[in-house]
RNA sequence: GGCCUGGUGGCAGAGUGGUCAUGCAGCGGACUGCAAAUCCGCGUACGCCGGUUCGAUUCCGACCCAGGCCUCCA
């Protein structure tokens, strides 16, 4: 089944055919760790997890490569603000990235580059920009001549004359044309800053991300991957940046795009000050929750984030796991990723209608006849795994929280004193045990097999 | 001002030129001591106005509204 992927690049849907089957490459722009990520950032590393999931499945040879930008002037600001340096910042945000990423599911990437391990390949980079008369120096700075790159704005879709007309972009006596990006930064000696042919300084927002994607995947990579708002300027200029410093050879095939969170209709950033943290929100609710909620909306569109959105993905999990739960004693059958959930994610990752087939898959399970429950049961397990859902023991799911909030062994003693009661036909004693109990959390059910709790959150 | 998305039932959110998205919530019934869970049944949703068409939520045009980028941002 080809995979079909919207690519910015032609602004259509395309089908993805690799440069090279045995060595696919794909590239996340990842954090900059001078804090926490707030639940917007996390939804490229989920959108993008199942994204490489599918491509592992199709070319076993996939190298993904997310980032980790450890050089930026948020941190040198947190650095300074704390006191203390900048890989005290940059070591415990990126550490607290990687768990809050596990916690959603999202599994590790092939390769987790870092810009401060990087300097050398950015230098060199520069360098060749210079020789090959698209960047030059200035007061200490070295700046990328937007003008010697006839190609700037195409993935963006704008045109340089219009950007200038409108003013917006820095205006410094340094360029020589207002559009004009920074490379390389002078550092005084407040600041972190490296040895360099232009004197001590730093590298510039967009050339690390050029100059690590070329180091570990290539002058030309088939993928790479980020949230819209990156498209201009972040990515713009890495296209600029690579395709001038290795001869006009192609960047990226395919550049896609997440939709961006939205809080009340507006866009979750630091800068409007409306974020949700993702560590927090991890202590909250549980991380599959979470996860369901990044994925039920087709990462292109833009999704809202209210409190109710957050209820309904723990109640449809909670159905899931009721199903996995009611066939805790069945031996699934290893199964492939059910057909037509994988063609729903082959189409450009429509993960809502995978979510519709799994549904559907719940429901078979639940109905399907004793002799066919290994199987129905495999298939649902394999469409959650092809999303990275259902992948935890139904019981733990409908306990999470137990050691924090209840104690198992209070509600096994409630339950036998209800029991009891039950046994009496002391309905009415029953009845306050069981209130007693919804009132610590705890929802049960009487069944065939005796009484069975859950926490309802 | 320029460029670009999008407006779907109570909420979230796919999709399609002419039968069904899906989930959550809600309503009725079965089951249950009562519940819960489960099962059965229940919703004339596609911003507005034109056009094309036998037929448009889906294609085209205008309009209204919302959002994104143009500056740090996933």
């Amino acid at each position: 089944m080809p995979i079909t992927l919207h690519n910015t690049l032609t602004r259509r849907s395309e089908v993805f055919v690799p440069a090279d089957p045995e060595r696919v490459t794909m590239y996340l722009c990842g954090p900059t760790v001078y804090d926490y990520v707030h639940i917007g950032n996390a939804r490229p590393a989920v959108v993008f997890d199942v994204l490489s999931r599918l491509l592992r499945r199709h070319f076993p040879k996939l190298v993904y490569a997310r980032n980790i930008t450890d050089v930026d002037d948020k941190i040198n600001a947190a650095a300074a603000a704390a006191g203390v340096p900048i890989s005290q910042i940059t070591d415990r945000f990126a550490q607290a990235y990687r768990q809050d990423m596990a916690a959603l599911g999202v599994l590790p990437p092939d390769i987790e580059p870092h810009v401060t391990d990087h300097i050398d390949e950015i230098v060199e980079m520069i360098s060749k920009l210079i020789e090959g008369g698209h960047a030059y120096e200035g007061e200490g700075h070295v700046l990328f001549d937007v003008a010697s790159y006839e190609a700037y704005g195409a993935l963006s879709g704008r045109d340089p004359e219009d950007m200038i007309a409108g003013a917006r972009v820095e205006v410094a006596p340094y360029k020589k044309n207002p559009a004009d990006f920074v490379l390389w930064k002078p550092s005084d000696a407040s600041l972190p800053g490296w040895d360099s042919p232009w004197g001590r300084g730093r590298p510039g927002w967009h050339i690390e991300c050029s100059a690590m994607s070329a180091a570990h995947l290539g002058q030309t990579i088939d993928i790479h991957a980020g949230g819209v708002d990156l498209v201009f300027p972040h990515h713009e200029n890495e296209v600029a940046q690579s395709t001038c410093a290795h001869g006009g050879r192609l960047f990226a095939r395919f550049w896609l795009h997440n939709g961006l969170l939205n809080m009340e209709g507006r866009k979750m950033s630091k800068s409007l000050g409306n974020v949700l943290v993702l560590h927090e929100l991890l202590k909250m609710h549980p991380p599959e929750a979470l996860r369901l909620l990044l994925l039920r909306g087709h990462y292109r569109q833009p999704l809202d984030w209210s409190p109710a959105t957050i209820a309904q993905a723990i109640r449809t999990l909670d159905g899931w796991y009721g199903v996995l739960r009611d066939l805790a004693d069945i031996d699934p059958i290893d199964s492939a990723i059910p057909a037509a959930v994988e063609a729903a994610l082959c189409d450009d990752i429509n993960t809502p209608q995978a979510l519709a087939e799994i549904a559907h898959l719940a429901d078979a399970a639940r109905k399907a006849p004793i002799g066919e429950r290994p199987a129905a049961k495999g298939a649902l397990l394999a469409a959650g795994a092809a999303l990275g859902l259902l992948e935890q023991d139904p019981e733990a799911w409908f306990k999470r929280g137990i050691s924090e909030d209840v104690d198992a062994d209070a509600v096994e003693a409630l339950l036998q004193r209800r029991r009891e009661a039950r046994d009496a036909r002391d309905w009415a004693g029953a009845d306050a045990i069981r209130d007693e109990l919804s009132a610590m959390g705890v929802t049960i059910e009487d069944g065939p097999q005796g009484t069975r709790w859950s926490l309802a959150k």
